[in-house]
DNA sequence: ATAAATATTTAGAATACTCTAAAATTATTA
DNA sequence: TAATAATTTTAGAGTATTCTAAATATTTAT
């Protein structure tokens, strides 16, 4: 059994790597868990001894395959808490992070494959990321960045790549969620942002980095 | 801001108080947490700095106003978690209690109070024990004990005094569950024991002690 | 290729919680 | 009420996690 601590741990390291596509760097998981390098150092130590990392010092850290598996376990929970607290409980996308980053720490495998079955098997959160399956895969989805569409082409919002609470609050402002359409009127000069159409209604200009947040699944002409 | 540690002392000081009419001994504490006595020294000098007890040494401790109401909302939350496992995840009773015990330490208060209401909000527990509302308050029931029931006279299960888990195996095993009919057949000598039909099916002897452990709200004639 | 900048690790110490063993206090009992 | 038993507290130390400051290694820039 691992202790939250090692958990919060494993789950930072995991977001890193999928980021950068290689290995966790203390700095970068001081960064992400907003703690020190030395005490990182510390952790990387006893995580390896674990067996849950890969550590040479000085070159940065990996999963093993038992990492992985943790750390997907983790993502599992939190994610289906998050459709718990969303659906049956009302909750706003903004608000279900914070809840779910305590309730992924419960231990009960029952427990998250009763949770699962009550929920109806989902396979994405409210954030539209995927819920990996108990064995650690996840469902892929041909996905693009909103703003590879070209004026006249239109999308679905399937997902988000960051969803800090002012983001979210700010897309829930403009009645955007999870399976919104959205129409490229235009695209402007100024700052790339773009002219959109919000579900056939609302007009609205979206910044370019906005646009690069927001994943949508093309609506096939 | 509380430690899930200090959570747990809390409400096993409660928990005994209650039990005693009294104060809670340090011995009695150390036993409730299995952990020794010196430990339980140490955390009363840090509960008592933080207002939540009242504690003089050799004397053993009693809550303060602000401990009673910690206790109060630990065990709302517990119970109230103990509901929506039973109720909407289908767990049985004696599975509920070590899970909840986990997220009785979930910090959030619109957490519990959408949990409230998404579970109706439920007065009593997968036990029967009373589930106290947001500003401490019990819900109170005229129950007796089972053991009081004379021959010819009936009852409904309320409520457990004790409920560890092999007893409440012991009671699914017997199809008893809260609103189970109980009655008394007759009253035999040996051990005090009894003869009971259940739900006005099947008959069965409980012991005197399972009969003083089971609540019920008398059948009126 | 060396100096400077950046990143990482080590050393030493702090906090929270735990323990065992010994000392102190309170309760029992005869 | 004195001796004994039981309970509680203190002392000293261990584990887990964290920190700051200093030392070391790596990367970058000249």
């Amino acid at each position: 059994m691992y202790t939250h601590t090692e958990e919060d741990y494993i789950k930072a390291i995991f977001k890193i790597t999928e980021r950068t596509q290689g290995s966790a760097h203390t700095n970068a998981i001081a960064g992400e868990l907003s703690t020190s390098a030395a005490s990182v150092t510390d952790m990387l130590k006893k995580l390896a001894e674990k067996t849950l990392i890969h550590y040479e010092k000085y070159r940065g850290v990996h999963l093993t395959g038992q990492g992985k598996l943790l750390a997907t376990k983790l993502l599992r929970k939190h994610r289906l808490w998050e459709v718990f607290l969303a659906e049956k409980l009302g909750f706003e996308w903004h608000e279900v992070h914070d809840i779910a980053e305590q309730l992924e720490h419960i231990r009960s495998d029952e427990l998250v494959k009763r949770l699962d079955a009550y929920l109806d098997h989902p396979k994405f959160d409210p954030h539209g990321d995927p819920i990996p399956s108990s064995d650690g895969k996840f469902t892929l989805r041909n996905q693009v960045g909103l703003e590879t569409l070209s004026p006249g082409e239109s999308g679905f919002v399937v997902g988000l790549k960051e969803h800090d609470t002012p983001f979210l609050e700010y897309l829930n402002s403009l009645n955007i969620r999870l399976g919104t359409k959205l129409s490229v009127i235009q695209w402007l000069p100024y700052e790339k942002s773009r002219t959109m159409r919000i579900d056939n209604a609302r007009e609205s200009v979206l910044s370019f980095q906005a646009c690069k947040n927001i994943y949508v699944k093309k609506q096939q002409l």
